[in-house]
DNA sequence: TCTGGGGTCCTAGGACCC
DNA sequence: TCTGGGGTCCTAGGACCC
C-alpha cells in the first residue's frame, strides 16, 4: 500500500490577517484581536508575539505595552473572519479531492495521489493562490502523518528558510525537526501533559517518540500510544472528510459587568436559547436535553454556580418551547445577593430531527411550529439576526448583559452597508 | 475597574444485571 | 445463608483541541 502523505495549511494569525486585508496600512505593525466583550488577546500578530504577549493575556495587564509599542486592538469580528475562512477553504478544496476543515483556520489535506517530486511546487501553488484570491497568508507543513504534519507546519511558520513551507516526508533531518520541537507544542500534549514529560526528563518531540512506551500509554492513554505512533510516522488518526453530527451545542456568555436580577438573567438566558435553536435546527437536530446554568465570576470570593437539566419530554429545536423550560429553570436556581458574571444554554442528546421519539401526550402541533420555525430562520438570514425575536429575551436594544465589542472593524464582506469604499 | 467561547474524547468507578 | 465472576451502561472528571 502507498504511504499517506498529508498536508495541514494553517492560515497565519488568522484573526489578525482577516483584518489586514482591508487594512494594508496594518501590515508589519503589532495589532492584537480580542475576545468577546474586549476582554483577552486571542489572536496575536508576529510584533506582538516578538513582544512576548502570550494568548489569552488580559488586555487590562499589558495596557502599558500597548501604549508604547503602538499595539493596533480589534475587537472579535467573526461575521468577518467566518466568511473569509469559507473563501480560503474554498480555494484550497479547489486544489484537491480531500480535505478535512479541521478549524476556522485549519485545514487537512490528503497528498497521497500528488508525485513526490511536484508535492512542493503543488504546495506553493496553493499558497499563492490563496494569497491571491482572499489576502490571507498560509504555512504549509507536510509528512506522513497529521502530527508530523502539525511539526511542520510550526516550522514552517518560524524559520525564515521555509518561507512557510516545510515536507518532511522522507526527510533526512526528521530527528532534528522533532528535536527542536518542545514537548508541549506537540499535538495532543497541554500544559498537564507537558508538565508531567519533563519531570520525566522528557523535553522535545524526538524523546517524546522514544520514549518508553509503558510509561506513555498509563498516563495519557491510548491517545498517548497514538500520539507516539504517529511521531514514527504510523499514521492512526486519518482524514475525516465528512464532519460527524454535533454530540452539544452549547451558547454562553460571560457578562461584562456582574447581573443581579433575574430579568436580566432571564433575558440573556432566553437569548441565548434563542441562539442554540437556530443552531439546532441548522443542523437539522432536536435536543432530548436542555441544561441551563448561571454562575459568578472565578476572581472573586463568594461565588456561586448553579444549574438545572431539563429532560425534554418530546426532543425538540422549537424556541418557544425552549424558552417556557428555561425560564422555569431560572427560577429555580436563581439567587440573589451575587454577582452573576455568567449564564448559558447547552444542549445535548441530540437526535436527528426527522427521527426521534415522539409523545404519547404530545399537545404541541408540531408540524405547525417547525413551519413557523423555519419561516423565522429564513427572515432572519435575510433581513438581519434578530430582525424577528421572540419577546422573553427583552425588548432594550442594548441590555446591560449584552456583549460589548467597542474596536470592531466593519463587516467588510457580508454587510451591504458596511461595504470598503475605494 | 478590567480575565472568551465552543467543542471532543478517554478513563475510572459505581450501579446494575445475569 | 453464603459465595464468584463477567458484562454493560452511565457519569463525573480530566485531559485535550481551536
Amino acid at each position: 500500500m502507498k504511504t499517506k502523505i498529508f498536508a495541514l495549511v494553517d492560515c497565519n494569525n488568522f484573526y489578525v490577517s482577516c483584518e489586514r486585508v482591508f487594512r494594508p496600512d496594518l501590515k508589519n505593525k503589532p495589532v492584537i484581536v480580542l475576545s468577546n466583550n474586549d476582554g483577552c488577546a486571542v489572536a496575536r500578530s508576529n510584533e506582538v508575539k516578538a513582544l512576548n504577549i502570550s494568548v489569552g493575556t488580559p488586555v487590562f495587564k499589558i495596557a502599558d505595552l500597548i501604549k508604547k509599542h503602538d499595539i493596533q486592538i480589534y475587537s472579535s469580528n467573526y461575521a468577518l473572519y467566518g466568511d473569509m475562512s469559507e473563501r480560503v477553504m474554498n480555494t484550497i478544496s479547489s486544489f484537491v479531492s480531500s480535505i478535512e476543515i479541521y478549524s476556522i483556520d485549519e485545514a487537512f489535506l490528503d497528498l497521497s495521489d500528488i508525485s513526490e517530486t511536484e508535492i512542493t511546487n503543488f504546495c506553493k501553488k496553493i499558497q499563492q493562490t490563496v494569497y491571491q484570491w482572499t489576502g490571507i497568508p498560509v504555512s504549509i507543513g507536510i509528512a506522513e502523518t497529521k502530527t508530523l504534519a502539525k511539526i511542520a507546519n510550526r516550522i514552517a511558520k518560524k524559520s525564515k528558510k521555509a518561507k512557510g513551507l516545510l515536507d518532511l516526508t522522507q526527510s533526512p533531518y526528521i530527528n532534528h525537526a522533532l528535536e527542536i520541537t518542545d514537548v508541549e507544542d506537540v499535538w495532543g500534549v497541554g500544559r498537564q501533559y507537558g508538565k508531567f514529560l519533563k519531570k520525566h526528563g522528557i523535553l522535545n518531540a524526538l524523546q517524546l517518540r522514544d520514549a518508553a512506551h509503558y510509561l506513555i500509554r498509563k498516563k495519557m492513554g491510548i491517545c498517548g500510544t497514538k500520539m507516539q505512533n504517529e511521531l514514527k510516522g504510523k499514521s492512526c488518526f486519518p482524514l475525516e472528510t465528512n464532519p460527524p453530527a454535533k454530540k452539544g451545542i452549547t451558547v454562553s456568555r460571560t457578562f461584562k459587568k456582574a447581573v443581579t436580577n433575574i430579568k436580566d438573567i432571564k433575558e440573556a438566558i432566553a437569548t441565548f436559547v434563542s441562539r442554540g435553536g437556530e443552531k439546532l435546527r441548522r443542523e437539522k437536530s432536536v435536543a432530548k436535553l436542555m441544561i441551563v446554568y448561571i454562575s459568578t465570576g472565578r476572581f472573586i470570593d463568594k461565588t456561586y454556580c448553579a444549574s438545572k437539566a431539563i429532560s425534554l419530554p418530546v426532543p425538540t429545536n422549537n424556541t418557544p418551547e425552549l424558552i417556557c423550560y428555561a425560564m422555569d429553570a431560572i427560577e429555580k436556581i436563581f439567587r440573589q445577593d451575587f454577582l452573576l458574571k455568567k449564564a448559558g444554554v447547552i444542549f445535548q442528546e441530540l437526535a436527528p430531527e426527522n427521527s426521534y421519539q415522539t409523545g404519547l401526550f404530545d399537545r404541541i402541533d408540531r408540524k405547525k411550529s417547525k413551519k413557523i420555525m423555519t419561516s423565522l430562520d429564513a427572515i432572519n438570514k435575510k433581513m438581519g439576526a434578530g430582525t424577528l425575536k421572540y419577546a422573553a429575551t427583552g425588548l432594550n436594544p442594548s441590555p446591560k448583559w449584552r456583549t460589548v465589542f467597542n474596536m470592531r472593524s466593519p463587516a467588510y464582506t457580508t454587510d451591504w452597508n458596511q461595504l470598503p469604499c475605494v
